[in-house]
RNA sequence: GCGAGAGUGGCGGAAUUGGCAGACGCGCUGGAUUUAGGAUCCAGUACCGCAAGGUGUGGGGGUUCGAGUCCCCCCUCUCGCACCA
């Protein structure tokens, strides 16, 4: 026979039987314990790409492992299929985008099934299709019905690539998530949904989330960012109430200005004035043209224009300036700030700058004076200067001085968060219609939920620029649902976001017409057992899912109340340093190296070459190191199976030497386990290959291998194989004379006395260093270590004409003697 | 700046609880086999040293009989957040 195994003809062989059989189709058995493995799902570009091939790769290991004990398995996958790229590709090449999606969708999932991934494809969904996306517009109506779901006109993230909005969640770094591009403010009016109702139930329930990385969990926290503080209603001159927020209200003497945000509503009413208006129409006309990027970059000049108006502090009276900044947002707190430059690094900046006075009213704990000419001075300590407060301590003083406006009426306690209510309006066409109907005379109307879906219509020759649905006459002309008078359809499409943040449910009921989903199905299959995939979905789907789940909770729909037990997020692929890109011109295709190597051997080599949670970076002679383990596996099993299928039998009576690899096997099964437990495949792969070596040294060197001892190593190595390279474990399985898929099978049992070491190896360290060792039978006492130890000839040596202090005995570990002289 | 994580051979990386540092793989060296190449197999491979031995987990200090692991200080890198009042 050829040295290498056919991997071509095995794996087709494989993919086409387990299709045959359905084998992977999850059935709901009540009192079957359940496991739900989860992959982040794909957005169908047209060609799979490493970094799936590693996220995938890891769930279906820990998918086949978990079947293999037992489990009864949900392993689904399906399709995020809406979205700007297939409404590029269709502008771009004159393609409607469901045919470019529906075409990529094939192609991938052709590769998937060739990577050999076990996916159960009856509940595959694509959330481009009306009856996965009737439900998105179905949870709009309810929360429409609940106030959730509301049409305001604000300021929103535009982004001139994608030609439309975007929610905060994604904007990063002040740029557009998918492109990088500025993101612009813009005015508009947009469908929020009040994902800020439940900011603070996302962020309590984060504690409770402890199998997730404490990275997310950090991050999400940030995201939210509550922060307590105190409103404080100062007045204007003429009476006018302008209300600030601020954490800091122990500081509050020492306010010598407030400043709005140029956005702020106030300033719209002061550029009238004649003296002043101009210059703020100005400086709030600059600051609105620069972009997001500059605008929050911490290194910017801090940039103001004085109002001509005066506040009244309403804690001592004080009349302040008023000012206009850049470096004071809108979208946070009140927009207004009281500016208190001997304490906030910010107000002192600003306040040097345009010589405004800096008054200390905060002295250091310690009793020094402290100095805040320099700097401001920014931690908690004693107030001075502070009317009746003064001599209290920061944190008693603002509890203090926060009951005190609450009394005289002119501030409270509030709580400020830096989450925003998510806006989900996207002026594109490849997205889910949001089902409402704007009516003259009724307003905005809610489509009947009979009427569902809501259909996108075809659009011939899509182009940028517009929202594309407002050219489609006969979609946007329509009845009111409540008058029956002439109404139009609300043009804008749904934020793809909101497809992935329910889909895991339907698949626990891909198929249902009548409803999203079976609530007993969510019942017996949730939460999610593992979810993998990139953390760079931290702060966008990996909350939005949550706050989905809370709302579906919270209409009693499902009873959880988060979904997804434990996540786990795996590095990125990278290749010569850097992230495989088409741009970099680093990538390799997953398909070359299937047709090369096998898939087998891709699956093996991508979880063994890096801890998952890391990055990964692509060697090609690695991949071949795989390879060539799997041919070493092959012709192990190949040499040896006749001479097992001969002698179907037990082990006979071992030599040591198949005593030690019978103890060798007992040992790697449970490590084996628990490390995919751990998702650490890498070293599982690793002790699985140790296994083999140690394998071949027993043929090698034992004249008659016993053959009942050869057939449980092959067994178990196969079984153990599976869940990294199924394919090839199939074959041998089934050349081991079993009737039924591996699949079937179970997970080897392991024996603990088998594992058991009868001979233990000692370390015997003088001073901390290794000079010796001695084996000792288990259990050996202490005493007797020590004893041995002493005697060792090697020992003796090193201790030869010195004085023992101590001897320290490790039970069954080692001995170290302390001497000296 | 703040927060989190990391720093171990030529390389990717191992090392449940403090107890033999470098598993496994790559690469490299030598050998066997082969017409040759490839493939395969065997041996070796942290560093210095002929050896005995010594030195080694970013640097410095500490705790301990014993530290990659625990504590303190510093350096470097990666990621996240970043005018949030």
């Amino acid at each position: 026979m050829s040295d290498k195994y056919d991997f071509r003809a095995i794996e087709e062989k494989w993919q086409k039987r387990w299709e045959d059989q359905q084998q992977f189709a999850a059935i709901e058995e009540a009192g079957k314990k359940k496991f739900y493995m989860l992959e982040m799902l794909p957005y169908p570009s047209g060609a799979l790409h490493m970094g799936h091939v590693r996220n995938y790769s890891l769930g279906d290991s820990i998918a086949r492992f978990r079947k293999l004990q037992g489990y009864n398995v949900l392993h689904p996958i399906g399709w995020d299929a809406f979205g700007l790229p297939a409404e590029n590709a269709a502008i771009k090449n004159k393609i409607a985008p469901e045919e470019w999606t529906l075409a990529n969708i094939s192609q991938m999932k052709a590769q998937c099934i060739q990577m050999g991934f076990a996916y159960d494809w009856n509940r595959e969904i694509a959330s481009c299709l009306p009856d996965y996306y009737r439900w998105n517009q179905w949870f709009f109506l309810k929360m429409f019905e609940k106030g959730l779901a509301y049409k305001k006109k604000g300021q929103v993230n535009w982004c001139n690539q994608c030609q439309t909005v975007l929610a905060n969640e994604q904007v990063v770094n002040g740029g557009c998530w998918r492109d990088d591009s500025p993101v612009e403010v813009k005015e508009f009016e947009q469908w929020y949904l009040r994902i800020s109702d439940y900011a603070d139930e996302l962020l309590e329930a984060l504690d409770g989330l402890e199998a997730w990385p404490e990275k997310v969990r950090t991050m999400q926290r940030n995201w939210i960012g509550k922060s307590i503080g105190t409103r404080v209603e100062f007045k204007l001159e003429d009476g006018t109430p302008l209300e600030i927020f601020t954490t800091r209200v122990d500081t509050i003497y020492g306010a010598t200005f407030v400043v709005l945000a140029p956005e702020h509503e106030l300033v719209r009413s002061w550029t009238d004035d004649p003296e002043h208006g101009p210059q703020l129409a100005e400086f709030a006309e600059q600051v609105r043209r620069v972009d997001k990027i500059q605008r929050t970059d911490e290194a910017a000049e801090k940039l103001g224009v004085f109002t001509g108006r005066y506040a009244i502090n309403p804690y001592n009276g004080e009349r302040v300036p008023v000012w206009i900044a850049n470096f004071v947002l809108m979208d946070y707190g009140t927009g207004a700030i009281m500016a208190v430059p001997a304490h906030d690094q910010r107000d002192f900046e600003f306040a040097s700058k345009y010589g405004i006075p800096i008054r200390q009213v905060i002295l250091p704990a310690d009793g020094t004076e402290g100095d805040v000419q320099d700097a401001a001075f920014t931690e908690y300590g004693v107030l001075a200067n502070s009317g009746a407060f003064s001599g209290l301590g920061s944190a008693e003083a603002q509890a203090k001085m926060t009951t005190h406006a609450e009394e005289q009426g002119f501030g409270s306690k509030s709580i400020s968060y830096r989450l925003k209510d998510w806006g989900i309006s996207r002026q594109r066409y490849w997205g889910t219609p949001i089902p409402i109907i704007h009516c003259p005379e009724c307003g905005s109307v809610p489509v009947p939920e009979a009427d569902l879906p809501v259909k996108l219509p075809r659009v011939e020759g899509l182009s940028l620029g517009g929202s594309p649905l407002e050219q489609v006459e006969s979609f946007v002309k329509t009845t009111c649902p409540g008058c029956g008078g002439t109404a139009r359809r609300e043009t804008d499409t749904m934020d793809t976001f909101i497809d992935s943040s329910w889909y895991f449910y339907r698949y626990a009921d891909a198929r249902n017409e009548g409803a999203p989903f079976d609530g007993e199905k969510i019942d017996y299959w949730f939460p999610v057992d593992i979810y993998i995939g990139g953390v760079e979905h931290a702060v966008m789907h990996l909350i939005y899912m949550r706050f989905f789940t809370k709302v579906m909770r919270d209409l009693g729909l499902v009873k959880l109340d988060e979904p997804v037990h434990s996540l786990f997020t795996q590095g990125m692929v990278i290749k010569d340093g850097s992230k495989m890109s088409k741009s970099k011109g680093n990538v390799v295709a997953p398909d070359l190296i299937v047709e090369r190597y096998g898939a087998d051997a891709l699956r093996l080599f991508i979880q063994f070459c890096a801890p998952p949670d890391g990055e990964l970076d692509w060697i090609d002679s690695g991949l071949e190191g795989c390879y060539r383990f799997l041919n070493r596996y092959w012709r192990f099993v190949d040499r040896y199976l006749p001479l097992i299928s001969e002698h179907a039998g037990t082990v006979g009576d071992l030599t040591d030497r198949g005593r030690a690899l019978q103890r060798k096997l007992h040992q790697t099964i449970p490590k084996v386990a628990t490390d995919i437990e751990r998702v650490h495949q890498n070293t599982a792969v690793a002790a699985i290959m140790e296994f083999l070596n140690a394998a071949y040294d027993y043929v090698d060197k034992e004249e008659q291998p016993d053959p009942g001892l050869l057939g449980e190593v092959v067994r178990s190595l196969t079984l153990m194989l599976y869940p990294f390279c199924p394919h090839v474990s199939e074959e041998v399985w089934e050349r081991l004379g079993n009737g039924d898929s591996i699949a079937l099978a179970r997970w080897p049992e392991f024996d603990v006395e088998l594992a058991r070491e009868d001979e233990l190896e000692i370390v015997v360290q003088v001073n901390g260093k290794v000079r010796g060792r001695f084996s000792a039978p288990v259990g050996v006492s202490r005493e007797a270590m020590e004893k041995l130890a002493l005697e060792d000839e090697k020992v003796q040596s090193w201790i030869e004409g010195k004085t023992v202090r101590k001897v320290i005995a490790v039970p069954g570990k080692l001995v170290n003697i302390v001497v000296s002289g």
